[in-house]
RNA sequence: UGUCCGAUGGUGUAACUGGCAACACGUCUGAUUUUGGUUCAGAAGAGUCCAGGUUCGAGCCCUGGUCGGACAACCA
C-alpha cells in the first residue's frame, strides 16, 4: 500500500478534487485558483491560511492564483486596506504574476448581465425598504411571499434599472431582485437583491456608478471571467452555492463552471479571528494599531518577528479539512521558534539585570571574549564580546536560598559565564531598607576562561551576562497572549473584550552586548536563554527596541511553578 | 418546527477501491549540551459521538438518533 511509502503525503480533501478533476481532464486540466479578500481591513492569519491553499495549490499543479480584490461595496473599502493586502501577500512570499484584479473591474459586464436578467423576467426593481424586504423574506422554518413589485413589466423594470443607475433615486428607496423562490429552504435563494444604490464614491471607479451590485452578484461571475477552476472559499458560503449557480446558469451558455469548495476557517486559541472584533480592538485602543504585535494580523506577526516561512510551514501543519477547528497557539509558537532556532545569530541581553562584582578581576580590564553566533550553524562565524569587573545577570539567576534543582547562582556556588570565566558568589549586598539583593560579590577562576586549561570542568549551570560598562540600554516589549481565555468569543452571556489579558504587554529596559548598535528593524535575533526577539520599526540608533516574538522553552520555570 | 454541513488521543490532521488507527504539536522520562534552548532516545494518551444493520472483517458503507456549526444584511 502507498501509505507506507516513504514519500507519500496524504492528500487533503480539495487536493484530492482536484486530481480527480485532473484525471477526467476537466477544464483541460487547468488550475486556476484566486484569493479574493474584500479591502476592509487587515489581512490576519486565518486569510494566511487560505492565501497558502490557494497559491500552494496553483504551485502544486502547475496552475495560476489571482489576487482578486472583492471591492462591491464603497461604503465600507478604502486604498489603504488594498495597500496592506497586497503588501501582506507579497511579504507571505506568494506571487500573483501580474493578475491583481477587482471586482468593480466588471462593473460594465455585471451591469449588462443584470440587464439581461431583467430582460429575460429573472429580475424585478423592488421599491420596498430594507425592513419591508427582510420581513417578506420569512424565517428559516417559514416561507417567504412575493413582493408586491414582482410582477412589473420587463419594460417597467429595465426602465427603472436604468433611471436608478442614472441617479434618480435616493440611496435605499429601490433595488433590483432576482426572481428565483420566496420559498426556498435556502434562504439566500428567496430573491436576493442583486443592486442597491449607493451614492458613494469607489476607490476604484470613482464617482461612475451609483449603483453597486451585491458580493453575491459579483463574486461568482467574477470567478467565471476568471476562468477559475477552483474556487476555495470558507463554509459560510456554502450556502451561496446554489445562488452563484443560478446567476451563471441563467446568464451563462457554456458548460464551464467555476467549482466551488468550501474548507473550515482557522481558529487559534487564545486569540480572535473576526475582522470587525479586530477593528473594535484597534479602534478601542486596547492595542496599538493594526500591526499590534499581540494581534493576529500579518501586519502583527510580522512586527511581533513571524518569518513568511513560519506561517508557510505554520499553514502546511494545521491542514485543510470541513469540520470546526481550534488550533493550539503552541504549533503557531513552535513554528517560529523551528524556524529562528536555524537563523538567528545568538547574543546576550540581560532583561532584569543584578549586578555582579568580580573582585579578583582588575579593574580597568577589559578581555574581548569569542562567543559563537549559533551553534547550529558554524558558517554562522563568532564575534567579540567584551568583558569586564563589573558585569549584569539576570536577576532569577541568583537566589540566595536556593532550592535543590537550581542550578544557577546562589552564595558558595560556581556557575560558568557562557563564553568567559567560572564565578563563584562570595558574598551578597542587600538594600538595607528593603532587604533586596542588589550586589553579588564574586571571584573568578582565571583558569576556567572559555577553551581555557580548566574550561571543561563540570559546572552547574551557563549564565549569560553583559559587560556593565558596555551594555547598550534598550526597550524590550515583552508580549504575551492577548487573552485569558482559550476562545475569548465563545462565551455568549460574555463580551470577550473582559478576556483581555492585562498583562499582554510588560515593557523593560534591558541590557544588550554591544555587538547590536546597529541594528535595523526586523532583524532577529535569539537572546540566549531568553527567547527570540526582533528589532521594532520604532527603534532608533539612539533608542533601541525589541520585541519579544516567544520565549524559548524554559524547563526551570515548570520545575519552579513559574511558568505562564 | 426548516435546509445544508460536520463528528478520529488534550489539539490538529491522516488512514487511498472496507484489512492490526498513523503523524505533528503538547505532556512526561532519560541522554547529550559552554543556552534548564537545540538535538537524540523513549513513554503515556483515542479503539474512531451513540444504537442498530451489511460484511469473514467497518473509522470508512446503510438506517435511525445525539451533539456541534452555518443560513433570515440594500455586509463580504
Amino acid at each position: 500500500m502507498n501509505t507506507k511509502d516513504e514519500n507519500y503525503k496524504a492528500l487533503n480533501f480539495i487536493e484530492a478534487i482536484i486530481e480527480d478533476d485532473l484525471q477526467e481532464e476537466k477544464n483541460e486540466k487547468r488550475v486556476h485558483t484566486r484569493f479574493p479578500p474584500e479591502p476592509n481591513g487587515y489581512l490576519h492569519i486565518g486569510h494566511a491560511k487560505s492565501i497558502c491553499l490557494n497559491f500552494g495549490l496553483a504551485k502544486k499543479y502547475n496552475g495560476m492564483c489571482n489576487l482578486r480584490f472583492d471591492d462591491t461595496n464603497p461604503t465600507k473599502e478604502e486604498e489603504e486596506f488594498v495597500d496592506s493586502i497586497v503588501e501582506d501577500v507579497k511579504w507571505l512570499g506568494f506571487d500573483w504574476e501580474g493578475r491583481l484584479f477587482y471586482a468593480s473591474d466588471y462593473f460594465d459586464q455585471l451591469y449588462k448581465w443584470a440587464e439581461k436578467l431583467i430582460i429575460n423576467g429573472k429580475a424585478f426593481v423592488d421599491d420596498q425598504s430594507a425592513e419591508v424586504i427582510g420581513d417578506q423574506r420569512g424565517t428559516v422554518t417559514t416561507p417567504g411571499t412575493e413582493s408586491p413589485f414582482y410582477n412589473r413589466s420587463v419594460e417597467e423594470n429595465l426602465n427603472l434599472f436604468r433611471r436608478m443607475k442614472a441617479g434618480e433615486f435616493p440611496d435605499g428607496s429601490k433595488v433590483l431582485r432576482a426572481k428565483i423562490d420566496t420559498t426556498s429552504p435556502n434562504m439566500l435563494l428567496r430573491d436576493p437583491v442583486l443592486y442597491r444604490i449607493l451614492h458613494a464614491s469607489h476607490h476604484n471607479t470613482g464617482d461612475k456608478w451609483c449603483i453597486y451590485p451585491m458580493y453575491d452578484f459579483a463574486h461568482g461571475q467574477s470567478d467565471y471571467i476568471e476562468g477559475i477552476t477552483h474556487s476555495i472559499c470558507t463554509l459560510e458560503f456554502e450556502v451561496h452555492r446554489p445562488l452563484y449557480d443560478w446567476f451563471l446558469d441563467n446568464l451563462i451558455e457554456t458548460k464551464y463552471r467555476p467549482q466551488q469548495i468550501e474548507f473550515a476557517r482557522l481558529n487559534l486559541s487564545y486569540t480572535i479571528m473576526s475582522k470587525r472584533k479586530l477593528m473594535e480592538l484597534v479602534e478601542g485602543g486596547f492595542v496599538n494599531g493594526w500591526d499590534d504585535p499581540r494581534l493576529p494580523t500579518i501586519s502583527g506577526l510580522r512586527r511581533r518577528g513571524y518569518t513568511p516561512e513560519s506561517i508557510r510551514y505554520f499553514a502546511d501543519k494545521i491542514g485543510v479539512a470541513r469540520r470546526d477547528n481550534m488550533i493550539d497557539v503552541a504549533l503557531l509558537e513552535h513554528s517560529v521558534k523551528d524556524d529562528l532556532n536555524k537563523k538567528t545569530l545568538r547574543v546576550m541581553a540581560v532583561l532584569n539585570p543584578l549586578r555582579v562584582v568580580i573582585t579578583n578581576y582588575p579593574e580597568g580590564k577589559v578581555e574581548e571574549m569569542e562567543l559563537v553566533n549559533n551553534p547550529e550553524d558554524e558558517t554562522m562565524g563568532s564575534r567579540k564580546v567584551p568583558f569586564t569587573r563589573e558585569i549584569f545577570i539576570e536577576k532569577d539567576d541568583f537566589m540566595e536560598d536556593p532550592p535543590k534543582k537550581f542550578f544557577r547562582l546562589a552564595p558558595g556556588a560556581e556557575v560558568r559565564l557562557k563564553g568567559a570565566y567560572f564565578i563563584k558568589c562570595e558574598e551578597v549586598v542587600k538594600d538595607e531598607t528593603t532587604g533586596e539583593v542588589i550586589e553579588v560579590k564574586c571571584t573568578y577562576d582565571p583558569e576556567t576562561k572559555s577553551g581555557g586549561p580548566q574550561s571543561n570542568r563540570k559546572v552547574k549551570g551557563t549564565l549569560h551576562w553583559v559587560s556593565a560598562q558596555h551594555g547598550l540600554k534598550a526597550e524590550v516589549r515583552l508580549y504575551d497572549r492577548l487573552f485569558l481565555d482559550e476562545d475569548p468569543l465563545g462565551h455568549p452571556d460574555k463580551d470577550f473584550q473582559e478576556f483581555i489579558n492585562p498583562g499582554s504587554l510588560k515593557t523593560v529596559t534591558g541590557l544588550i552586548e554591544p555587538s547590536l548598535r546597529n541594528v535595523k528593524p526586523f532583524e532577529k535575533f535569539q537572546f540566549i536563554r531568553l527567547g527570540y526577539f526582533c528589532v521594532d520599526p520604532d527603534s532608533k540608533e539612539d533608542k533601541l527596541v525589541f520585541n519579544r516574538t516567544v520565549p524559548l522553552r524554559d524547563s526551570w520555570a515548570k520545575i519552579s511553578g513559574k511558568g505562564r
